[in-house]
DNA sequence: AATGAATGAGAGTTCATTCAT
DNA sequence: GATGAATGAACTCTCATTCAT
């Protein structure tokens, strides 16, 4: 006999779960999204939703966690492999803003939708977040060492105000028009704009 | 009948309830944050707050509004005083640093909070937002047309950017020691990071 | 303007609740009975329920705790003022079981629907039930150092067997027929039984 | 394929799901148990136990039904053998508490559990427990007729009281320390009560 | 104007039961 | 027979809002 839902198919649930809660908590946002509305989308049953998240907040800490995660692998296993500081950073900001580019629900997941829940964002944000932060003021650091950068300026400021500035980008361009190819466009522009800054 | 709360008399009970809504806001977030609570903050009946605010959402929005009003009134009205694109450009960036200065709770409800409030967000506080980020661009324009700033670089671009790292250096401040000054210093860095960015 | 329910006036939510309690609890369980039912049933909000009680569980904790109270405390402040143990015991039998004539509702909240709460049986009504075993175990000692009881049971057996024995009838009376007077008519009998059982 | 479990062989599964069902409930009472709890607790997969019993409360109904077909059997076998209502009285007080010591659990599901679902209660335990009575009370008019009992007593009414004595001892015991052997000496008591009592 | 008791719609989560394998 | 992933109905409790006083 056939499913109900022809769509149903082995294991593929998480994932799909995951797929469908970027969809409709862009769309809604997290409180106004129910979990019903998940699993309507993501084509299984409210309950099926509790197999794999303990919870409505956990699903959207896994939706941040899986990305921040894969930016922040990439920069511990391909950053070192660069030469210069320079080239780090910029990479650092082509990569940010290129993992959203065509993903304007999941862009604004990032961006809006994750500080919607309080607890979430300073409980169990929080320390990943710093983490990114971090990885960022070593690379002006590191830049600073090699006379590549200015030193009157904080490392550490410096990652704050880049991750705004892209964080701040990638927001507007997910509640605006949302152009396609326009997130890489923006990239060169914003790496040329922090690295004349950081310039000696 | 003697009042229960002494602090109560004449008529400051809409500016008492819009303070207490910082606070509670800030501490607890606008979803967890009950009506209640706001009004026993306030020193009110839960009543008392639909006398002067229609839903608890307008109560965030009027929030948000009395401050960005601030911000443009003060664009509008004194940033034309001022000669040059480079002056005006710094100033900006110190008013909307120096207005959060001292008010960790006001920046959290400013950065995070706001963002809780889907509806809020994309209905009301986005037309009042582009006015801001457009006033910026407009300096910026200003600069590049008097070849102050380098052409190369979109003025709304710069504008997003801007915005952004201020954004992000509130936010990550007022989440973590938010250190008395600290705001106001960073006000300069970041001034010299962006006029740098864009000097020709 | 008349309120929707006629029935609703002053500050009278409190008892028509509890009221309305012992009625839906009695027809249907504990666990069958939604905290909407008993909502229905007092002819309040649900919401208003728990203006008055914490949860479900303390509404059915209510209810057993004022009934108990009232055993207590008549057995604190009368029984000393009767003579002799044969007429203490013989008047605990009477009140017991005549707190439950004409309430049959109440009497299967007693004995039956109380233990469909595990946790409260435990936690709550333990303490309160341990205390009546013994205050009539302390009857039965005095009438044993009094020489009018035989010496060789152990009075608090001989409670926890009358205890057992009274609430067997009840609860017996209040799953059957539950005929009016039926109970008042046993108590004298069951009187008889353990008293002549006692007798040295 | 071997099995995960060990212990798991031929068709013994029924009375490992009984027997892990009387551990479970006693714990946690019935409603708080989930029918995986005691598919656990048994080593089988959650649908097994709706191989063997068609519901949970099936499986509380079974657990009941077993232990009572074993008095009710030994009554009508065993007690006919037996000279005098006395002595007959006397081995029915010894049976059923004798048929608990050393099961503490059982006897908190058989008093206190049985009693948390109503509809089983009242739809299916009623009979058997009504046939039980008759049993007793039977036992009691033999008496009245013979001469060895009092006559002004409803035998009925005697039949109630002494379960209900046993009940409640057995209760009291489970809830309470359980001693070991504690619940056969006691038998001994509540015989020589009740028989006291009923001396014409 | 101010109060705060009352409302009741609404949502997250649990868990008995099923059935394809 | 045995499994356990999937289901989805059901329920407690919360809280923004109202309105009689």
């Amino acid at each position: 006999m056939p499913r109900k839902n022809g769509a149903s198919r082995g294991g593929d649930k998480r994932p799909r779960i995951l797929e469908a809660a970027v969809r409709v908590f862009a769309k809604n946002g997290f409180h106004a999204t129910r979990v019903s509305d998940v699993a309507r989308a993501a084509g299984v049953a409210d309950g099926t939703i509790y197999l794999y998240f303990k919870s409505k907040d956990e699903l959207l800490l896994s939706l941040f966690e899986d990305r921040v995660e894969k930016l922040l692998s990439y920069m511990r296993s391909e950053l070192p492999k660069l030469e210069g500081a320079q080239t780090k950073l910029r990479r650092v900001i082509e990569v940010q803003l290129g993992l959203l580019e065509g993903e304007r629900d999941l862009a604004e997941v990032l961006t809006v939708i994750l500080r919607q829940s309080t607890k979430l964002l300073k409980h169990y944000a929080a320390p990943k977040f710093t983490a990114y932060l971090e990885a960022i003021a070593t690379v002006v650091t590191e830049g600073q060492e090699a006379g590549d950068f200015r030193r009157d300026v904080s490392p550490l400021l410096v990652a704050r105000a880049t991750w705004g500035a892209l964080d701040g980008i990638a927001m507007t361009w997910a509640l605006g028009r949302a152009e396609r190819g326009a997130l890489v466009r923006s990239a060169g522009q914003v790496a040329d704009l922090v690295l004349r800054g950081l310039r000696p």
